[in-house]
DNA sequence: CGTTTACTTTACAACGTTGGAAAGACTCGG
DNA sequence: CCGAGTCTTTCCAACGTTGTAAAGTAAACG
């Protein structure tokens, strides 16, 4: 079928040594074999096997990355720019989506499949705490988000309390007391939705004010629809509030269309905050306040964190360095849904 | 390092082909046999490797994806559909980034990492129709999209014209005459926007509407912003009308987003349509009317027919099926920006 | 009880590549 | 013109797996 190293050692009549080392760099080259050796490869259009390579060497230049689904915005753009990272290393990314189901995210994790990779980028999403034995796999492993945290491996992730914190903050310093928060997990402390949900209580205790468990509104998915079914519900309490914070973008967005409904204007009777800086957050109408968590940032430094781990893998090195827990910077973007002097205040129904 | 054949083989007690036979069901093996290699298995955690397995048999169950951004949601969804489709096949997906480059496309299609894959799904975006030799490649290919047309290629993509079209009508049928277009690409034939905007004269055509340059916007990105400037320009002709058609509905968002900033309402002033039936299309404020093109359908089907192509290379067989171009069903997808019953007409900047 | 037949296991080679080290060729000093 | 040193090329084996075919074993038959 394809042309091999033997194929272009028979053209150009020398062995495939020869030709593998021309192809290598190998420095002791005649010159004269060496143009014979390229005119082969020119002429015959070879291209190096890499499943061969790949077996031989022990490198696959291919790493895997594990998102719960790439319909998420969020997870879309994280896995953007894996890829653009990745690829600026040389590196193919092979893409897997988990749904966020845990049994579908431990099978990923011992799947076969990954010994075609040099590694894994794992988001979990429905795993829990108690799993993190599960993620002693005998591969090099990074882990992003806020699902499992585990000493033992490298981790990426945001400052979730703080940059909550700070989202509710600016709420707070823009005018804003009753502030609701859409997109809670019942129950739920380590993960997205519970530390974000920690750090707006930190600023409203902070802050004097009191925290109202009928401006909660719960929902498990974190799509647009379940921004807006949380919403609702909060609306139906009937307490009034002046505010919403999203856990994220999409919920954020769901959360105003709901508001716009109900006859509710963002900015002027409520502001709305997001988390996420999602692309579409800035052309909503009217475009979202939100909470850019560093999500380039995360994406660039779990590939170098992987690499560098693979590279320390494969030289055995015994002064790698210990797995540790990287947090990016967070910044709040200001734009109309919450303006930093926000003025009228609304009683909801 | 990692557990082979030859570990569990020498655990159980038999030879590696036995192993192997175990492995691959091989229908004569002493129950006492495979009980015993099967407990090897076990107790080792032996996984197969599966580079060794894809360059023994020259099948890698994995195909490559290229598309243009994962930040573009139309892409981001088409991706997770095709990675669902396959791997309900038992196939993985790497997934490339192009940035729509033409160099950068030419580049994926020659580069030597696809012998890691078994075919590729391309979405071109920047190559052209004299691009199309450069097609011509050693391994199975589907092209998806508009851009470029191979007889030789097995092609999915989605009616264009006639969905354009009908979308135009749409807007005709609920009353609305003057029908701005916005991300038309200059002197483009062939290609999304291309097809599109003949599908927009057509109905105009045949509603016996003329065809006003002033009505179309202009922009190479199909972003958000590039439909927010495409619209700013139509604006800026002053020319009235009373509908917008985005020749996507990120670009549809975009508009949106500045007709509100011009003062015009949706959808009383101005109805808009889109063109993709994005996640996002059903909780913009307000909800977009759209076409859905069949972007599953369009997954599902260049998913299988990669495999089919595959299975055929391997098989060698004369049989094959020729090349063929495969169209997605398309409808129409009612929300609020573009009621079936529009009223009022506006007269804008 | 020898022989055919069917079942079960194994040896070997090969997929395409590269690391290690040996072999060959050339250059230079004496 | 020889030996030492350097440059250049080649040979061999191995990465982990599976196809082919042969070898070995047990059951069945006459």
């Amino acid at each position: 079928m394809a042309v091999t190293l033997h194929d272009v050692a028979r053209v150009a009549g020398v062995s495939i040594k020869t030709v593998s080392n021309v192809i290598n760099d190998y420095p002791h080259i005649r010159p004269a074999t060496k143009s014979k050796v390229e005119q082969a490869i020119e002429e015959l259009g070879y291209q190096p096997n890499l499943t061969a390579r790949s077996l031989r060497s022990g490198r696959a230049g291919a790493i895997a990355l594990a998102v719960p689904d790439l319909s998420l915005p969020y997870f879309a753009e994280l896995a953007g720019a894996v890829i653009a990272a990745a690829e600026a290393a040389g590196i193919v990314v092979l893409v897997e989506q988990t749904g966020g189901d845990p049994a579908r995210e431990l099978e990923v994790l011992r799947s076969p499949r990954l010994t075609m990779t040099d590694g894994l980028i794992f988001s979990p999403l429905g795993i829990e705490q108690s799993d993190a034995p599960a993620l002693r796999v005998p591969y090099p492993l990074v882990l992003l988000g806020e699902r499992v945290f585990d000493p033992e491996h490298d981790h990426v992730s945001m400052r979730n309390v703080e940059a909550a914190r700070a989202a509710t903050e600016f709420l707070i310093a823009s005018g804003r007391r009753r502030i609701a928060v859409v997109g809670a997990h019942e129950g739920e402390v380590i993960g997205s939705a519970g530390f974000r949900l920690q750090g707006y209580r930190e600023a409203l205790d902070a802050a004097g004010l009191e925290f109202d468990p009928d401006l909660v509104g719960y929902t498990a998915p974190w799509h647009r629809s379940g921004g807006a079914q949380a919403m609702r519900d909060v609306l139906a309490h009937g307490a009034p509030f002046d505010a919403v914070f999203g856990l994220n973008d999409t919920l954020a967005l769901g959360a105003m269309r709901v508001l716009q409904e109900a006859g509710l204007r963002v900015p002027h009777d409520v502001s709305v905050i997001g988390f996420d800086d999602l692309d579409e957050a800035e052309y909503s109408i009217p475009s979202l306040t939100t909470v850019d968590p560093g999500r380039r940032w995360i994406a660039r430094t779990a590939v170098e964190t992987l690499l560098a781990r693979i590279t320390a893998a494969t030289l055995d090195a015994a002064d790698a360095p210990q797995p540790a827990l990287q947090l990016a910077e967070f910044r709040i973007v200001e734009r109309e849904s919450a303006p930093a002097a926000a003025s009228a205040i609304a009683t909801a129904v």
